[in-house]
DNA sequence: TTTAGTCCGACCTTATTGATCGGAGATCAT
DNA sequence: ATGATCTCCGATCAATAAGGTCGGACTAAA
């Protein structure tokens, strides 16, 4: 119960890589694209690159493009907190169906529900949970594996 | 993202009243039956019938079969906790894949995957968040909840 | 201008959830 | 004891969401 989807697997796996490659001592500032994040962690390459265009759109990553182009974090890895990027892939955080109800499209149970009230301050504590976290608390010590890869090995110097 | 399933909602209402007439001033130690909890918050009948079922078989609620028979909490309100219910309906906490993983099926991101040891704690952190909640918490006054971030403990590896 | 790469949206396939049906078994009233 | 009523429980169906795929348009570097 409770899971996040593959997708939102996948966007978080891409986001700590792009951060390891960007900050790492390998190959600092390099850009990296999604054929080179799909081989390395064995994600459909179509699938993950509609993960990262919605990343994008989302302002979380840039994308550079045309040859050589690929994607940088928008921001610090400290400013980037897992809610943002689960919920950039997946939408807003609710664990029931009126989370975010609008006027005038109330559940029927909602007449004599008394659960609504507990629920959301559970959703909120889990919010707070995934907001405090951030990227850069999901890459202490991790070694950086290089591919081998003509292009990056064009880039760097 | 993280929704829990309607069944769950279905579970959780249903308790939250077989608790209230059990223990209420009402009509104290009275039997509740599948119909009576449909009609008043609004669920198909069949399908909570069904949810009561599976709380019965995993022990929270104890059935009473035939005429005049319905269903009585298995134990007081403070011992059933939110998390017990959830993981009744929907089974194990698990926000990943790999969560529960066996030995011999290893997801395919697995060899390179940097992102699980965080990501197992922050589901350690939502399941003590649930699993501090119980029935006799929302029942009344406001639910106490405290919550330990992840990142506090150290989450990278 | 060519070429490699990203961008974007439509599409399909499968899995899960929500909901339904019909009979078996158990209990109480008569 | 017997019937009527109610819960129990498995099988099944439909709707929705997730996972994954395809083809073409756009962009920038060589």
């Amino acid at each position: 119960m409770l899971k996040i989807s593959k997708k939102a697997d996948y966007a978080l796996m891409a986001l700590q890589h792009i951060a390891l490659v960007q900050f790492g001592d390998v190959t600092p500032g390099r850009v990296v694209n999604t054929k080179e994040i799909a081989e390395e962690y064995n994600i459909p390459l179509e699938l993950l690159a509609k993960v990262l265009q919605t990343l994008a759109k989302n302002g979380l990553i840039e994308s550079h493009n045309g040859p050589k182009g690929g994607y940088l974090l928008a921001r610090s890895t400290r400013q980037i907190t897992i809610a943002q990027i689960l919920e950039g892939i997946e939408g807003p955080l609710g664990i029931t169906d009126c989370s975010h109800e609008k006027e005038g499209e109330l559940c029927l149970q909602r007449e004599h529900c008394n659960i609504r009230t507990p629920l959301l301050k559970v959703q909120d504590s889990i919010y707070q949970l995934l907001n405090n976290m951030t990227l850069q608390d999901m890459m202490g010590g991790t070694p950086l594996i290089t591919i081998q890869s003509p292009t990056a090995q064009g880039v760097a110097q």
